[in-house]
DNA sequence: CTAGTTGCAAAGAGTTTGCATGGCG
DNA sequence: CGCCATGCAAACTCTTTGCAACTAG
């Protein structure tokens, strides 16, 4: 995977590490270092090693072409299921009882093997739903 | 909305109504379409319409840059929280016991609002799981 | 008839890649 | 010093759009 820890992996990295809470395109990214200098070339590279170092983590929304790239807080947070606010654009952790209680219902009811890594449960967020009475 | 029900707009209707459990691309519509000879645009503007319609479901899958497309069979199936299994693209209903569970959970300890037509579940079904052996 | 829809080709957006240069270890 | 990573520009893929021709109602 990665071998050098090159200027540009420290600042993308620093960067994930100061907005654990935010999601962000690579466009984003591309903006808010673009006093850093740079290329797209290298994000997109060092985005790649990092979600494949399990670093960060690479999501969609469904209804949009956007991708993106969130900081992996901790092992655990890789190995949590994710909720994702459709307005604001922060993710959550789903409590692991809930979790639980999930996976199991669905293994028994439908015999179907659910990836915790790879699911992002949609919705509006507590602060977001307050807002917009 | 729509206004017109076109011969190309029939044929791609009728393309989902036959496939009613897979999830394809806009490319993979456009090759099984290509004896139909319908263009490209077409293809991605009556796709557009029917998502609005509410007749076929948009969809992505983390760590991948494609777009899916399904057929929404009954209405209850945009209220529903779908399982897609990675292996084989086949989608699942998720059992409406499970579901409300989940929701009920997740807006009590969360206080977070899920959007059941936006969320699916990734995770490998059982056939799939069975043959992995 | 006439307004929505098609097909084509061109334009856009996002992402990837080849290659010479630069920098980490 | 040797190899990996960077930067740049070109290439690619997927999707959208403008416009003249076509067609459903």
């Amino acid at each position: 995977m990665t071998i050098y820890n090159t200027k540009q992996r420290k600042i993308l990295f620093d960067f994930f590490s100061h907005h654990t809470d935010e999601d962000f395109t690579a466009k984003q990214i591309a903006e808010a270092l673009s006093k850093d200098k740079i290329s797209t070339s290298a994000i997109y590279r060092n985005l790649s090693s990092l979600v494949q170092d399990g670093l960060i983590k690479r999501s969609t929304i469904p209804g949009r072409n956007d991708v993106y790239y969130q900081f992996i807080a901790t092992p655990e947070c890789m190995e949590c299921i994710h909720l994702l606010c459709k307005k604001c654009g922060k993710s959550f952790h789903m409590d692991s009882d809930d979790s639980n209680t999930l996976i199991n219902n669905i293994e028994k009811n439908k015999k179907f093997m659910i990836d915790k890594s790879e699911t992002v449960i949609y919705g509006i967020c507590h602060d977001c739903h307050d807002q917009e009475r």
